[in-house]
DNA sequence: TCGAACGGCGAGAGCGCTCTCACCTGCATC
DNA sequence: GATGCAGGTGAGAGCGCTCTCGCCGTTCGA
C-alpha cells in the first residue's frame, strides 16, 4: 500500500482509504442492497441481519458518500438563505436570529444552510443551483419590492419561502408577523402611559411592513380616541430616523410620544432628541419596532415591538422543507403575533 | 419508454425534462467525452467542433449535474464558515464583512458557502461532512481557545483556515491582523493628542488578541515615555466594558485617555463616563478597536483601530481554496496591518 | 517512402449509491 | 400435493459525469 504509487497524485498514506457500501456488504456477508436498507432505516430487514450489518458499519467506519446518494435521490440536502447585501439588514442581530432559527430545524435533518448575499446575479445563480441539483429550495429574506426572483421560482415550481408578505400577489408561501397588531401594541402603550400629542415615524410606505405598521397604529389610536396623529415618513434607515425626528420636532414641537417603525430609525432619532434637550421618556416617550440589539444599546434602552424572529425563521425552514418533500404542497402563509417589550424609553 | 408511467410519483409535465451530456452529444453529433471537454474548457478540442457543441449546449439548455460531477471529481465545491453561536460575535457587522469577503472569492468560482453556528456537535458534524464529501474545507472564525476542532482537522489533513492566531502551537494556516501594531496605533494617537494619564481596558488576556493588543499598547506607551499605565481587565463583552470603566474611574479618577481593546467594550464604557459626568473626548479620550458599527452608533462616534476584516476574510477563502486544490500546500500565516480611524472620541 | 509523433476524438470503465424486480424460503390455504 | 402469499434478500440496472486509453488521420524528419 506504500511502496509502489497505486495512486501517484495523492500519497496513499494521506488518503484515508474510503469505505463503500460494497466493502461493508462484504464484511457483513450480505448484499449492497441490504446494507443500503439498513443505512436508510428500511424496516423490512431481518433483525439479526440488521445487527450484523450495523456491526460491520461501525467496524469499517462507513459513511455514505452523499454525492452518490444525491445523484440518484435528486436531493442536495441543502437550502439557500438569500439575504439582501445592504449592511443595514445583515449585521443586524435580526440576522443571527434568522440563522439560528433556520439552523434549529435544518441541522438535525442534515440539511446544509448555504448563505447567499444578493448581488447583481444572485437570481440566476440561485436558479442555476436549483437546476443543477445543488440546492433543494430557497428562503428569501427581505427581498426588494420589485425583485423578480420570487415569481421566477414560483413559476419554475421550485420550493421557496418568503420572510414577509410579497408586495405583489404572487402565490407564494411566506411567514410574517402581524404588523398591524404590532402598530396597535405601540398605540396602546403610548396612550396607556398618558401621551396625548402622539406622532409616528414610518418606514417605507410602499412596502407592506411600513404600510401595515402605520395602518395598525393609526387604527388603534383612532380606537383610543386620538384619530389625529402626526405622521412623518422615514425609510427604515438610521439616517432617515434622525432626519424624520428633526422634521418632527420642527413641525410639531409639543409632541410627547412617538411610535418609530423600526429600532434602527429610533437609534437615529434618539440623539436628535437629546440634542434638542428633550429627555426620553419624560418629555417624549418612544416606542420602536423589531427588538433588535439596537434597542438595547440605545440610551435609554428602547421599549419596542418584538417579532419572534427566531421562531419565524424556524417556521420558514419547516415550510420550505415541506415543499421540498412534496412539491405540490399548497401555498400557505403563517402569521406570528408580536409582543411589546417594555424598557425605559416609554 | 414513454406510454406507461415510467415514473409515476412525479407528474412528467412538472419535471422539466433533464438534459444530460448524452443528449447534448446526440444533438451535436459527437461523443459524451467531447462535450465534457468543451464544458470543462479542455483546450484540445477542434475549434469547429467546439462551436458546434457550444451551440448544442445552448440549444438544449444544458447544465451539468453537479452531484454526478462531484461523485467522480470528489469535490463538493462547498466550504463551511463556522462561527461561534454567541450573539456578541454574530450580529456584529464584523460578521457581515466576513461573509462579504469570503463570498467575493468563492462565488465567482461557483463554490458554496455553508454557514454553521457552533453547537454541541458542530465538530463531529464538520468532520463528517468533510468525510462524506459534502464540504471541501472549513473556515473557523473566532474559535474558542480550547476548541479541539482545529487540531482535529489538521490531523485529518483537511483544508482549514483560522481567523486568528491559534492559542496553541498547532501547525495551521491562519489570517490575522497585527494586533500589536494596533495597540501601538492607539498609544500614539492618545499621546499625540496630549493625554498624560493613560489607561487601558483589555480583552481576555488568555487569548492572543487580548494579550497582543495590550502588549503592543504597553510597549508603544513605554517608547513614548509613559511606561506606567493603568490596566483594567475586561473580556471583550459590552458589560465587561462598563464594569471595567466603573472600576477605572474609581481607582484612577484623573484618567484622561483610555485605549479600550474592543468597540463593544467601549460601547459599554461610554454611558458610564457620561453618567459620571466625564465628557468624551474633552475629559477623557477614548480609542476603541475593531471599527465595528458599534463605533459609529456610539455617542460620540469612536476613534478606533480598524482591521481590514473583509480583505482578511477574502484571504482566508483564498488560503482555504489553495489547500483544497493542493492538500500539501505548506501552512502559512498572513498578517494584515491595522489602521487608525479617527472620529470624535479621541 | 516509411515510421514516428502528435493532435483530436470515441468507447467504455468506473465513481458509490438507490431501487426495482425477480427470487427464495416458509407457511397457510384449497 | 399444488397454489397463494407473505417477508426477506440479492442481482443488476441505472443516476450523469470524468477520464484513461486506444484509435485514427495527418504531418514531419530521415
Amino acid at each position: 500500500m506504500s511502496c509502489c504509487g497505486y495512486k501517484e497524485s495523492v500519497p496513499a498514506s494521506r488518503e484515508p482509504k474510503r469505505v463503500t457500501l460494497e466493502e461493508v456488504a462484504r464484511v457483513a456477508g450480505v448484499s449492497r442492497a441490504t446494507v443500503s436498507r439498513v443505512v436508510n432505516g428500511v424496516s423490512s430487514v431481518d433483525q439479526n441481519i440488521r445487527v450484523v450489518v450495523e456491526r460491520a458499519i461501525s467496524a469499517t467506519g462507513y459513511l455514505p458518500n452523499l454525492a452518490a446518494r444525491s445523484l440518484v435521490t435528486r436531493r442536495a440536502d441543502a437550502i439557500a438563505l438569500v439575504l439582501p447585501s445592504e449592511n443595514r439588514i445583515v449585521g443586524d442581530p435580526f440576522f443571527t436570529q434568522i440563522v439560528t432559527g433556520v439552523t434549529r430545524i435544518v441541522r438535525p435533518l442534515g440539511v446544509h444552510l448555504v448563505l447567499m448575499m444578493t448581488g447583481p446575479d444572485t437570481g440566476e445563480q440561485v436558479v442555476t443551483d436549483l437546476r443543477q441539483g445543488r440546492l433543494d429550495g430557497v428562503i428569501l429574506v427581505h427581498t426588494h419590492t420589485n425583485d423578480p426572483l420570487p415569481e421566477l421560482l414560483v413559476k419554475a415550481h421550485r420550493p421557496v419561502v418568503l420572510s414577509a408578505r410579497p408586495s405583489s400577489a404572487v402565490p407564494i408561501t411566506f411567514v410574517d408577523v402581524n404588523q398591524t397588531a404590532g402598530g396597535a401594541l405601540a398605540a396602546e402603550h403610548l396612550v396607556g402611559r398618558g401621551c396625548r400629542r402622539v406622532a409616528t415615524i414610518t418606514g417605507s410606505l410602499d412596502r407592506p411592513p411600513g404600510h401595515e405598521r402605520l395602518a395598525g397604529f393609526r387604527a388603534a389610536m383612532a380606537g383610543l380616541g386620538q384619530p389625529d396623529i402626526v405622521v412623518v415618513q422615514g425609510d427604515f434607515t438610521r439616517e432617515s430616523g434622525a432626519a424624520a425626528m428633526r422634521r418632527l420636532l420642527a413641525e410639531f414641537p409639543p409632541v410627547d410620544g412617538v411610535f418609530i417603525a423600526s429600532d434602527l430609525m429610533a437609534e437615529g432619532a434618539l440623539p436628535v432628541l437629546r440634542r434638542y434637550g428633550r429627555s426620553v421618556p419624560d418629555d417624549v416617550a418612544i416606542v420602536g419596532f423589531d427588538d433588535s440589539t439596537a434597542a438595547l444599546t440605545c440610551d435609554p434602552p428602547l421599549t419596542t415591538v418584538r417579532q419572534p424572529v427566531e421562531d419565524m425563521a424556524a417556521e420558514m425552514a419547516r415550510q420550505l422543507l415541506r415543499q421540498v418533500d412534496d412539491p405540490d404542497t399548497p401555498v400557505r402563509s403563517v402569521i406570528f403575533e408580536p409582543a411589546l417589550v417594555v424598557r425605559e424609553s416609554a
